[in-house]
DNA sequence: CATGAATGAGTGTTCATTCAT
DNA sequence: GATGAATGAACACTCATTCAT
């Protein structure tokens, strides 16, 4: 009983503190806003978690999981290399567009961590990419993705272009933005002509 | 002679701000460590800028202005559309690339201002997307683009991928990046297939 | 145990403040010698008042409240109004000469108030002159006040003398001014000749 | 031609001073504010006056002369000493009611001065007061005024409550506000009873 | 487990004053 | 005489963290 009522506080805790962290950046959140946010005491907070930097940690550590669980579960669905990059594809925008503050965190919260938080978060986020490089690869393996290309460089421009998509283009469902993405990707929208 | 002095310092700050406000975020410089870094001290910071913000504003307003007069010059070189278009990427990941600060910190600082310049950086950004957008829409004109296809959306995915993937690729030139990305855009990456 | 504690500290606090704001003015002290004053950190002051002003706000408002409260009790000990009067003089003496610093920083600190804090205190001046307003106004209907005489101008024409007096002429007691003060009012000083 | 101009800008930067420092107060009060005010640049305010607390001292100075001189002219024009006295009441309302910034700065601005300029002023108040000292023994002396009674307080008594009364009543004119206060000393507000 | 008062180093900013020109 | 850029000590205030209860 007890402990449910904890886990619950916990869960308020890294809520509120994920809210407040999107909506004003890790550095301009006081713990006090996070306490009063999830309705405990800024001595309880420390009491979880010794640091406001282990709240971020926690968050991103978590988001990770989830994104690489989903990004699992999504590719999974077909065998197809080419429906599998493209169920990603959607399944990141679907994550990002969750209203997961954690998620937005996770992109452009690394900053504000120190040398060895940083260092461990970038170690998830490496086996998350390494889901997309093997996808890719698979593509490659197929014949549905050109050789001699630069994979990484092919990953980043697409995660680049994903990540920045939601946050400044909005109204649209992950549905909508995957099918436009993928007529980029595929050659529909630039009509080969000279250069 | 003084003028000259007066102006070299207030660039040597400027320089100093963007370079700390870059690796460390502006919430997590001080303006001592600004000063310091600079080689004045910090009540002569406060003669020329009256906040530390006021500093971040002109780093921005400098970095679009750079930005947009550049593109502006890149574009100028073609004239058809496809490969204006190509020559706005090429500058894109020049100024990125050229290792000048502000330019980073227009991308991301945005986050660490009050309403009021944030809604003028806002502003001036808008200025520079817009150049984008007539790109675009001559692309169109010009049939190298496909009509009925949402703009905006494919503006926010370009612009998305190569802001990006200077941040997640490094070593490379921007011309090698420049060859990349158009290769993706003119779907000489993904194979039609079936999907 | 604790609270009796905090109490304690609390009331260090404010008559340190009180007494630093008469000796030095509200501008020219610091909140780190107020801190100094009543042995906590300047860290800890603001624990419990968020800025300077606050700690003088409250300490008008408590030496309003006293002051209204001493004044009430006082001409409550007869029913004359003359008498009344005469022990409300005796009052407002006593008060100013009881060395409660607080009482002096009513009379003279509120040109430091910002405009809310001032409106503020302005009110419950108002409360504690109406007292006197009454006072007066008693004494007008049991015909020892000439009628046809500004009240408002006579109030103001009393506090001041009584303000003034206890600035500037040490060493009396409350019942020697009293007396002195009587006399001046009941034109036992100047002799009726001429003008 | 330019002492004139010198001159000019000299008077210009006192009443600047004069008027911001009892709108605002002296601490409160910014040379640049001053400077500003007065046209001047910072730097060539410290060429006429040293420090801050100089301009303040000469604001000092300068009222406290000008109430002197006024105050002897006016108690020139009659012999009889309750008439001289009557007629100091009037100049010395007539003074605090002239808008001159100055004066209302000698009342209530010493605080801001450190010890040797507050010694200064001092002695230089009392000069003023002396003046009110001999009217007072005068009145004695012709018969005017009770014996027996402690002059130095019915001074401060009148000071106060004319000070005073400049502050918190509005709209009067001296000649209104004489006529009251005089009826007050003549016991022709306050009726005999028993008390 | 939970509290909340206390801490104190650190923050952005102010401003009287100086001084080279 | 006059300037205005530069100074740097001082200021009010913040806030992550601690710890006695």
């Amino acid at each position: 009983m007890t402990k449910k009522l904890a886990k619950e506080r916990s869960e308020r805790l890294l809520k509120a503190a994920a809210k407040l962290f999107r909506e004003k950046g890790f550095a301009l959140t006081t713990v006090r806003e996070i306490a009063a946010a999830a309705k405990i005491l800024p001595g309880s907070l420390h009491y979880r978690y010794p640091t406001k930097e282990a709240i971020l940690v926690k968050l991103m550590d978590d988001a990770l999981e989830r994104a690489t669980s989903v990004l699992r579960q999504a590719v999974g669905k077909a065998n197809d290399p080419a429906e599998r990059l493209k169920l990603a594809v959607k399944a990141h925008l679907e994550l990002l567009l969750s209203g997961d503050d954690s998620i937005y965190i996770l992109l452009y919260g690394w900053r504000s961590l120190g040398e060895a938080a940083s260092g461990r978060i970038e170690r998830l986020r490496t086996r998350y990419e390494a889901l997309w490089d093997s996808l890719l690869y698979e593509a490659v393996s197929a014949g549905c993705l050109s050789k001699n290309i630069d994979l990484k460089l092919i990953k980043q421009m697409v995660l680049g272009a994903l990540n920045w998509v939601v946050e400044h283009s909005s109204g649209l469902t992950p549905d909508e933005l995957t099918e436009t993405f993928w007529m980029l990707l595929s050659g529909e929208v630039i009509r080969k002509s000279q250069s």
